[in-house]
DNA sequence: GACTGGCACTCTAAATGCCAGAGTGCTAGA
DNA sequence: TCTAGCACTCTGGCATTTAGAGTGCCAGTC
């Protein structure tokens, strides 16, 4: 009973000042909610939830505001994500579905998530490594160019391009295709290397130059992590909260332009199948420890490739931020796959 | 005589506000610079620069700051960039060198723009409008679905997916791409939709579905506008100036978020072929009204093709931004040329 | 006629002191 | 176990003061 209240007590709190952005008095509190107790007895409740360290007080008589452990337990308390409205679902499924490509897609999603969260939304390419080849090509740009293009089944295209000294020679090339086609066409990624480290030992020593020129390039591409692609939308969100967030933006900006940091941030993840939450301090990369981060992954024909999400200020709006992230993770899954 | 000192006052001016950020009043003035008279005569001449509108007081008794005319003045006066150190110029080069592809190379630059002037960057890519197809492709994926791929002289890739309701004839397909390969070749963009437009009366009326089909892909292509590509990098950098620059950021993050916008800052300059500078209000672009906006156009092969610059604070340094923009804007073209 | 020194004037930004209000912790009582 | 009341603390806002920076103007000098 007691520890219900009290639960009961933190749940409120955070709610009010994700609302209001300022630190939530006893009184304010049984004002705004029926918790049936008198505000002398909040007080007591709220004393033993600072003790706990769920919430703290900025100053002696100011009123308290969540600890990033108190909105953890405000987030755990969320066992079901509340659905979004018709309309809602509407206009995703329409904005979505005017897509024409898969940077489209994904420029579209990135801006969905922003305005509906009106937070900054970060959306994962689907990911080189969790996808398979779908075809292969070769294309002579001239006498001594060629370009390598790995169609991706998930709609991705990725393009290098060989540099050869000696005049590309048709035949071969096609040879080189057709036994490259072979080699990986549907295949994973990550078996690339294998399936194609001996290709070599079969092409005639005069044609090898060009033969190893093209495996390197493809094994570079497989492998380059770097290669892994990120979008960001809604950065002047970040503006937006200025005003309760004095702290400098600067920092969140600057790790929120390193691919590589965007990238960890989403890829901690990638295993994990369901919705996640990492607050506050709970990320550990630096400059982002007061911002909060909604991730979900999304799948191509139920094969999770890549994820979405949205970073924020931790006393961001919980509820909304998770259910809008799910439901748009489902969209694009559903998208993918349809497509 | 009196006229050459009042400009070499607003000179002075103008170079110490951008240094310091602050109001600067005559005594400061003689100080810091040789003019060789008094701070009374010095405002005598700031008077004149006052009522001439180059210059104003934010208040009675503070310095004076330069106005969007006085910045103007100032610009016009700089007939000569000053050329980077060599360990500059060294140190673009080699960071332009290792990029492996198109992307990558607009990637680097928009970071190189950014660090060099501590400023917001922008990189338009290679415009479509000014360039040539080398090659178009056509690649089933499966039998239903058809992957047009253009290929274009600046390196850039184009790629759409045509959905078909019969089955792909491989044949036809051949046909097809080889009869589109020779009508626009090595044609520029422009001169694609007559090129193109007849192509279906000379298939058989079964097969018209699918030509018509993918040459409604490729017109799509080639004449969205939309698909103009701009990179924006640097972001952080606009907080660095928050301090100086309490107006809010929020409306000029938003404005740089819209790609239309910065399509329109950087191609109305299109036409121009040299560096180019627009200063607070005479961008009329909503939102950047207090920013300035240093762009230069580059080249390959001599043509121009698209345009990068960078965007910051009405009060950025000219000196640096005007000279990294114009070298930068050179080594760009140099790399797409020798490419 | 152009420049300079001096002086009175104006305005801002920072420092100070003060007060009201919000919120707390604690204690005694229901 | 809850409540009411009270003394206490701290912030934020407001008015006031003050130092300093900078100006405009005028009379005098080269």
């Amino acid at each position: 009973m007691l520890e219900d209240r009290r639960l009961a007590v933190l749940q409120a709190i955070v709610s009010d000042y994700v609302a209001t952005h300022e630190p939530v008095g006893s009184k304010a509190l049984v004002d705004r909610h029926q918790l049936g107790v008198s505000p002398a007895t909040i007080r007591n409740d709220m004393a033993a939830l600072e003790e706990e360290g769920y919430i703290t007080a900025p100053h002696t008589s100011a009123g308290r505001i969540p600890t990033d452990l108190g909105y953890r337990m405000f987030v755990d308390q969320i066992s079901q994500v509340k659905p979004l409205s018709a309309a809602e679902r509407k206009g995703i499924d329409r904005f979505l579905s005017d897509a024409v490509d898969l940077d489209d897609i994904m420029a579209r999603t990135v801006r969905l998530l922003a305005q509906l969260t009106k937070q900054v939304a970060v959306v994962q390419y689907p990911s080189l490594s969790r996808s398979q080849v779908r075809r292969i090509e070769l294309i002579p740009l001239n006498e001594h160019r060629l370009m390598i293009m790995l169609i991706v089944d998930s709609g991705r295209v990725e393009q290098r391009i060989v540099e050869c000294s000696v005049p590309i020679d048709e035949v071969l090339l096609a040879d080189l295709r057709a036994r490259l086609s072979v080699a990986i066409s549907d295949q994973p990624f990550s078996s690339v290397p294998q399936r194609i480290e001996d290709l070599e030992q079969s092409f005639n020593t005069e044609n090898r130059p060009l033969v190893r020129a093209v495996i390197v390039e493809i094994l570079e591409t497989v492998t380059a992590k770097l290669d892994e692609r990120v979008v960001l939308g809604g950065a002047s969100n970040l503006a937006r909260y200025n005003e309760d967030f004095p702290m400098t933006i600067q920092p969140v900006l600057e790790a929120l332009e390193e691919q590589v940091v965007l990238l960890r941030l989403l890829g901690e993840v990638g295993a994990e199948t369901k919705l996640s939450v990492r607050i506050g301090h709970e990320n550990q990369v630096e400059g982002l420890t007061s911002t909060s981060i909604v991730t979900s992954p999304y799948a191509k024909e139920s094969m999770t490739v890549a994820s979405l999400g949205v970073i924020g200020p931790t006393n961001m709006d919980y509820v909304n931020s998770m259910s809008t992230v799910q439901a748009v993770a489902q969209y694009v899954s559903r998208f993918l796959s349809d497509d």
